[in-house]
DNA sequence: GTCTATAGGTGGATAGAC
DNA sequence: GTCTATCCACCTATAGAC
């Protein structure tokens, strides 16, 4: 029903498996669950993709790289325009906002996708976890760094968890679409990205210029 | 090898459980496979539990329960010391500390529940996921109140999402424990949970007392 | 490339002895 | 309450026809 714009069985079976994944969890979404919704037989993903964890790596390849390109592209214009020191705001709408616009995107393969990566950063499957740290650490040491320079009164150990809760935040605001839909018993706009963005970027931006953290000074170990 | 404290079967099954859902995932977890871990013979797990939901159903009651009994309480120490207006790093501390203390107990269990909880917030099983929200609810309610009034200037929508934020932070840092020590290079001193602590409920409390969004009006949907 | 049929394995649940 | 043995539904993967 849904006017679907792929064309051949390799990317329908992509579509189908990330919407199944999405909505119950990959361990929970069978072959022969996927193959049916994509209207293909149950040996097309052996033949396309060699096994079902060969789907799985391909379903998130084939989002994941746009993604994080999209972000990189984002932090150079950040840094283009201000010689030096880009605005904080800049850099953590480059690092959030493309995963939100996925969210809200009027394509239902986008939300899906970005319901599924949300959760899998903490999934209990090390081999998805570690295609996604794979993929996301180029970004992560991109954006370590420009957040060092603009962020300079905050020590190494400070940025790295203050990238850590970031991450948090924006990870379960694109997982729970839903889930956040229902919550809130008035209903979520998710159709106001921009809205959202902002408030996501206000919040972390206020969050990561907090000042350090060295109230009651630490017990500092005693290291040799 | 442990020390483990369980003195029945019933208990030393919701142990073994905790454990290999945390570490491989629920859907991931046979009966066969807890039961082993446990001492425990196949039958045991329907007869004690009458089915695996039964379990996870357990598995979770037995430590969000008093979890969340500790963060109500801690809140209401809060108010207390400061009639009316208490001071939001109190508040905050009351939400995320007991989680923090759980994910760096000493007891192993106590961790695995932390990880296992950081994850099923987000869980794509429905059921699990309500579990979560059912037990969660009264302490969201009660603290949004209390935000509420401290945080006057925000309107009822962005505490919302800030709430949200808030959570994701919280829950990514408790699930991603060994997550997080492998992604570091250096090690991560989970020991010090004061120090994390603090450091969640600094970046909390700054992203907290932001600002209202307001910057861009919104462009105003034309509800009759 | 697409399909059917099936092999070979593992899952949750249960029956019935002890 | 605990255990073994077993049922049967379902899974992934493959063989081989078309």
């Amino acid at each position: 029903m849904t006017i679907s714009t792929a064309t051949d069985t390799k990317t329908e079976l992509l579509e189908a498996a990330e919407r199944l994944f999405a909505e119950h969890g990959i361990a929970r979404s069978s072959l022969r669950a996927i193959t049916r919704e994509a209207g293909a037989n149950v040996a097309s993903v052996n033949y396309h993709f060699g096994s079902k964890e060969g789907l799985v790596r391909a379903v998130f390849a084939r989002r994941l790289e746009p993604l994080n390109r999209e972000r990189l592209a984002l932090l150079d214009r950040c840094l283009e325009s201000a010689k030096g020191k880009p605005e904080l705001e800049c850099v953590l709408r480059a690092l959030v906002g493309p995963a939100l616009l996925m969210m809200c995107d009027h394509e239902p393969g986008h939300r899906c996708f970005a319901e599924l990566m949300g959760r899998a950063i903490t999934a209990p499957e090390t081999r998805v976890r570690s295609i996604l740290l794979d993929e996301f650490r180029e970004v992560k040491e991109r954006f370590t760094e420009v957040l060092a320079t603009i962020l300079p009164h905050l020590s190494q150990e400070e940025l790295f968890w203050r990238f850590h809760f970031m991450i948090g935040a924006m990870a379960h605001t694109v997982a729970g679409s839903f889930f956040v839909a229902k919550q809130s018993d008035g209903e979520v706009d998710t159709s106001d990205v921009e809205g959202m963005t902002l408030k996501l970027v206000n919040f972390l931006a206020a969050a990561m210029s907090a000042p350090s953290t060295n109230g009651p000074r630490k017990t500092r170990k005693r290291k040799k």
